[in-house]
RNA sequence: GGGCCCGUAGCUCAGCAUGGACAGAGCGCCGGCCUUCUAAGUCGGAGGUCGAGGGUUCGAGUCCCUCCGGGCCCGCCA
């Protein structure tokens, strides 16, 4: 916490100088010092005086501190505080070198529960680079949270009986397709970019098969039913594949839900009943939704300006939003029923993944979250939004649901006429329908073949696993970072020219900061260099700046915590590598004689602190690269 | 028609939540740095009406309003 310390000092001298609340912020150049008020200028609007001579006035009454040895005004009247640099730096780097990787990231969720879901891919098609950034933001969210002492849950919700799992069928079933996939090619892939574009582009000529798809659609709907069967026993075989994409990428799960099984559960009726006794549901007696249950969204300051929605078809099937309102409500904690599960498989880290059965034998404890986490693409802010209303309605604190909402993933027109469609517009949206997209494996096989030949290049030696082993990191670093150091609130236009690079702000730089760092470890370990955390007096500019960026840490995840903006994460990651890669050319270490343990304890700080953050960031770590 | 998001260098984007000191990176372009720890790096140069206008303020890229441009959502689909 350290450069929160250095604030909270700040504060402290000016309350103890008669100043009390006044607010400290970050300078933006370190010719500024390490915190800064601008409190002149304040009193200077409010008593009619220059805040050059109200801020002599402060600094006059101010009581220099062990920490804060400089208090200086700069014109027009800011007043900059500086740290008693040997000081400063011994204390963060011993705070690094105590806590490890967990530095920045203190207990603060004592164990709470948070549930997260993310992925919740439909299971008919290989993942594309738009579930990607949904999996990356989720699993991030996932990693933050469990690093900083919450009790993580898991959840990838499977869509087993949607009108989308029709067109596989009737595929399989009555169009001749053969449930092997061609050699060398998997199950998802074959299912998303063979199957299921080729059986839509029938049914769009063939009103017959179209008529077949809604018969399907309809049969799998019924819980027993042969197709209900199938479309399950299909549905499993896909997600086998997709969450070996998704591991590849880092993620992990606890649970699997399988909407077949949300249904059997009846979750829908409990919210049903709550909902009717809140009085906020009515069955409509005319008009276009008649015979429907609706709910009343007149009380919704926003929503209501676009009608009310249905929850209940005349024919007496639920709908979308019905289902996940029940659904939200187990999520929640907030639900009498809870599931059985049997062990679906493992996740790479050992852990069990399990999956929703009727008939299981295990169960699972996710307590009662203090939030659900409910990781979605901005377009369903509409049916989120009504959930949350129709929560509040039945009494359960909506503040608790968090639709953590992101732009989607489009495609540049460049890529977009490399995969066949011709376009004038600027972006287009990804369509697994027409096959316009970009399989996560396919974009990650080909960062790995760019990464091989550069790794090739400098190692060599390096026999054939060790080259995979790092090219596949330098894959997924390389992803996992240009998804998620987008604004959530921009749309990403994915470009797969763009995407290719390996250098400059992709997530290899920041792997490629650390292998320098070991390195420096290694050599200094062979010339029996001891870690000295004592600094010296004269500390360079690129020395305080690492630090800096070190003691900026813990702050940078307590307000990441706070706001969700998980971008920040990966900018200051970036920032570090920045801070670390000036110190290595301006520093040397080995050769620095009596400053080398010094040096190799900054170096073994930025490694601690930095992998700490790339361990929540998800990106792998390296050694050598 | 109603609602949400975006607009900063040729391109892709930080910075905006919590207003403050010269608006920062990367890519691309031009020119340097490998007989001191990995050049996937680094240094320098060129490149900006922060979409437009108004307002609040001592001070606006940041807050408020209007407008313009782009995207998305508003189904008895999920």
């Amino acid at each position: 916490m350290t450069i929160k310390r250095v604030f909270e000092e700040a504060k402290k001298l000016l309350e103890e100088a008669g100043y009390p609340g006044a607010r400290i912020g970050i300078p933006k150049s370190p010719e500024f010092g390490e915190a800064y008020s601008s409190l002149p200028f304040e009193m200077a609007s409010k008593a009619n005086e220059n805040p050059m001579s109200i801020a002599e006035k402060i600094v006059s009454k101010i009581k220099k501190s062990r920490l804060i040895d400089t208090v200086e005004i700069a014109p027009p009247g800011y007043l900059n505080f500086r740290v008693n640099w040997p000081f400063f730096a011994s204390l963060t780097i011993n705070e690094v070198l105590e806590h490890g990787r967990q530095y920045a990231f203190s207990n603060v969720g004592k164990g709470e529960h948070i549930l997260i879901e993310h992925t919740s891919v439909n299971p008919n098609k290989a993942l594309h680079v738009g579930h990607a950034r949904n999996v990356c933001i989720g699993d991030l969210l996932a990693r933050l949270y469990s690093k900083t002492g919450h009790s993580v849950t898991v959840l990838n919700y499977i869509d087993d009986s949607g009108a989308q799992m029709a067109e596989l069928l009737l595929g399989f079933l009555e169009l001749g397709y053969s449930e092997e996939p061609p050699p060398g090619m998997r199950f998802d892939e074959y299912c998303g970019d063979i199957v299921y574009i080729e059986v839509n582009r029938r049914a769009e000529r063939d009103p017959e098969i179209d008529n077949k798809r809604r018969e399907i659609a309809r049969q799998i709907e019924m819980h027993g039913s042969e197709a209900f069967r199938k479309a399950r026993a299909i549905a499993d075989r896909v997600l086998r594949d997709q969450l070996q994409t998704c591991a590849r990428l880092g993620a992990r799960y606890d649970i699997l839900c399988r909407e077949s099984d949300v249904i059997t559960f009846n979750l829908w009726d409990e919210a049903f009943r709550r909902l009717k006794d809140s009085g906020v549901l009515y069955l409509a007696n005319e008009g276009a939704k008649k015979g429907c249950w609706c709910i009343d969204l007149s009380g919704h300051e926003v929503l209501s300006k676009e009608g009310d929605e249905v929850l209940v078809k005349s024919d007496g099937g639920t709908t979308y939003v019905a289902r996940d309102i029940g659904f939200a409500i187990w999520k929640l904690g907030e639900s009498s029923t809870d599931f059985k599960y049997s062990v679906w498989g493992k996740n790479p880290d050992g852990s069990d993944i399990l999956i929703t059965d009727l008939n299981g034998e295990r169960k699972f404890e996710k307590g009662h979250p203090k939030i659900v986490i409910n990781v979605i693409d901005s377009r369903q802010k509409r049916p989120q939004a009504i959930i949350k209303y129709a929560l509040s309605k039945m009494g359960i604190d909506p503040g608790r649901y968090i639709h953590f909402s992101y732009e989607p993933v489009t495609l540049s027109s460049r890529s977009a006429k490399l995969l066949g469609m011709g376009t004038d517009a600027k972006q287009v949206h990804m369509s697994g329908r027409k096959g316009i997209y970009f399989k996560v494996d396919e974009i990650l096989d080909r960062l790995r073949e760019i990464a091989l030949t550069e790794t090739v290049k400098r190692h060599p030696e390096w026999d054939e696993e060790k080259l995979k082993y790092v090219s596949e990191a330098i894959a997924v670093a390389s992803l996992r970072y240009s998804l998620l150091k987008a604004d959530t609130d921009k749309m990403v236009v994915f470009d797969i020219e763009e995407s290719s690079r390996i250098e400059g702000d992709t997530g290899p730089y920041i792997l490629y900061s650390v292998a320098r760092a070991y390195r420096i470890m290694e050599k200094a370990s062979n010339a029996k260099i001891v870690i000295d955390t004592r600094p010296p007096n004269n500390l360079e500019a690129s020395e305080k700046e690492l630090i800096r960026a070190i003691a900026h840490l813990p702050l940078i995840v307590e307000e990441t915590l706070e706001s969700l903006m998980i971008k920040k994460l990966v900018t200051h990651s970036r920032q570090l590598a920045m801070r670390f890669n000036d110190f290595y050319e301006s520093c040397p270490v080995i050769v620095s004689g009596e400053l080398a343990g010094f040096r190799l304890a900054l170096v073994k700080s930025y490694i601690e602190s930095q992998i700490g953050l790339m361990d929540v960031i998800g990106l792998p770590i390296l050694k050598e690269m």
